[in-house]
RNA sequence: GCGGGUGUAACUCAAUGGUAGAGUACCUGCCUUCCAAGCAGGCUACGUGGGUUCGAUUCCCAUCACCCGCUCCA
């Protein structure tokens, strides 16, 4: 069991699985780049996405959209806008709010100073509206009226956001007692800005995608009139997402640049809880059969109050990595409110005409959105497990075989005796299916040991008796147990054993 | 974004105000008939930019990156 992230990170670097970007010039916060090891892990685990999801079903069409869209789809989401809420920070207490939820009391009380000027005291308060602010502040100032004497009237309730510039020096912090600790309101937007075009004006401005599902609502029409689809029905799409998050951290967990695979499942209203169960098990499912078997994978349902405005129930899959349960995939059910948002914005009408039902409405949505940068690096850590072999320790990655980068290891016993041309050719014919790996160099044992590093599954070597015979034997990556093939057979083995399937001449 | 820590070879780590060493890995050769064996040889490093100094990997400043804690995570 991984306890600690170094241990991958450094064995992340050493095999080839994952990168810091751009490393010779020091890299760059929030973006990693795949190796050759790791590119092909990612790519299985795609792979075996769009199969499992996609392929394999018969009520699931797939899209890919382009990353820069009409910015008018972010109005439309709420990205632009709505979810770019001005922060502010408090220099003293060291806490960010959502410069919306401050609210300032600017109380007057009778005691006057020096000058002649009455006492004021304006107190911030947190909440979402006026009252819920007032409770926090009511305790505060009736504390100063006994040094100040009851204050003059009912004070003046201003939010945050409204206030002169020059007054936010006079206001004191949620947190604090001392004034003129809040910052100004700052604009945090996400979304990375670029310009369409060569002129950099406020008019052709557009954004990186910071998720994948509005390119496919964007095209649900689209679809819906070509692809011969009919309710219920998903859309899938696997492609990279941009968030310029604050603060990147722990690995590729929260990049900056990463990578999603989501589907939108369309359906009736009155069908949309029953797939929304269905999404949750189905997804929780998928990891557990790729092999996150132990109790670190977990399904949890959010509480009423974490529920987005638009949605009725959303399960996270979270697994238990070393810095912490951090989620791997949300299942939401959004129902109408991505549609009536692109119909409300956009103009056109996205409802849908059931032909059986001779109904028309606007279908609901289930959305499981997985990231797939998350999903490698829960395979990574899962995979990760150092063992004794023959009293020596070994660092071996036990990924499924599926997701298994390398399928298969071919080696020659010893560089001679036409053992080297005997495994090459064996290795040439796996080639053609498989991602397979040759080595003749050093000892045998130390061969094996790279590949288990690398989670190679099987290794095939040739000896002495496959002159004799024309058998080799075949070597199982968890077990280390080995059996004999016959050569003529190695295909097909493979292929079994990667399925699943029984093994040809087990012995 | 705040606070703390760390940056030396592919990896894990040393030492040092006078330009650096080990283990592992990697490469070449010999040997070797199944789990990191042995012998010989070889390649590779002071994150970046300033400053102090005759001289900086070492001291100072800044910056970048990573780690930990907070914050954030539509």
């Amino acid at each position: 069991m991984l306890d600690d992230m170094d241990k991958l990170v450094s064995l992340c670097k050493r095999r080839g699985f994952i990168f810091p970007s751009s490393e010779i010039y020091g890299g760059l916060n929030g973006f990693w780049d795949y190796g050759p090891l790791g590119v092909e892990l990612k790519r299985n685990i795609k792979d075996a996405w769009w199969r499992d999801n996609v392929r394999m079903r018969d009520d699931m069409v797939g899209l890919d959209c382009s990353i820069i869209m009409n910015p008018r789809v972010w109005e439309a989401s709420g990205h632009v806008g709505g979810f770019s809420d001005p922060m502010v920070d408090c220099r003293a207490s060291k806490e960010r709010y959502r410069a919306d939820q401050i609210f300032v009391f600017a109380y007057v009380y009778p005691a006057v100073n020096h000058k002649g000027e009455p006492t004021e005291a304006w107190l911030a308060g947190l909440g979402g509206t006026p009252e819920e602010a007032a409770e926090h502040v009511e305790k505060r100032a009736a504390k100063l009226a006994k040094r100040f004497g009851q204050p003059v009237g009912a004070p003046s309730i201003i939010p945050y956001l409204k206030l002169e510039p020059n007054d936010r020096d006079k206001v004191v912090g949620p947190a604090t007692e001392d004034r003129g600790t809040l910052t100004e309101p700052r604009a945090f937007n996400l979304m990375f800005k670029t310009f369409v075009g060569a002129l950099e004006s406020e008019s052709n401005v557009a954004y990186l995608r910071p998720e994948t599902a509005q390119g496919i609502f964007a095209n649900f029409k689209n679809v819906v009139d070509t692809g011969r689809v009919k309710l219920p029905f998903g859309i899938a799409q696997v492609g990279k997402s941009f968030r310029n998050e604050i603060n990147p951290r722990n690995f590729t967990f929260r990049s900056r640049e990463f990578e999603q695979m989501e589907i939108e499942f369309f359906c009736r209203p009155d069908q949309a809880q029953e797939w929304y169960d269905y999404w949750r098990k189905a997804r929780f499912q998928w990891y557990v059969d790729l092999g996150l078997k132990s109790d670190r994978l977990r399904l949890r349902d959010h509480d009423p109050d974490e529920l987005a405005f638009y949605s009725t129930a959303t399960a996270d899959i979270e697994y238990a990595f070393p810095f912490g349960v951090s989620e791997l995939e949300g299942i939401a059910h959004r129902g109408d409110y991505d549609l009536t948002q692109h119909m409300k914005f956009s103009g056109k009408d996205l409802t849908y005409f059931d032909e059986e039902r001779k109904e028309r409405f606007t279908p609901h949505v289930v959305e499981p959105s997985a990231g797939a940068d998350r999903a490698t690096l829960a395979f990574l850590c899962e995979a990760y497990a150092e063992d004794e072999v023959g009293g020596e320790s070994r660092t071996v990655m036990r990924f499924h075989p599926r997701l298994a980068p390398v399928k298969a290891a071919v080696f020659p016993l010893v560089k001679r005796d036409g053992m080297p041309e005997t495994a090459e050719a064996i290795y040439r014919d796996l080639k053609r299916r498989h991602n397979v790996f040759y080595d003749e160099k050093g000892a045998i044992g130390r061969r094996y040991r790279r590949q288990d590093e690398a989670g190679t599954p099987f290794c095939l070597t040739v000896d002495s008796q496959t002159a004799l015979d024309g058998t080799v034997t075949i070597r199982d990556r968890d077990s280390c147990r080995q059996w004999r093939i016959p050569k003529a057979d190695a295909c097909q083995a493979l292929d079994n054993l990667l399925d699943g399937l029984p093994i040809p001449g087990d012995a």
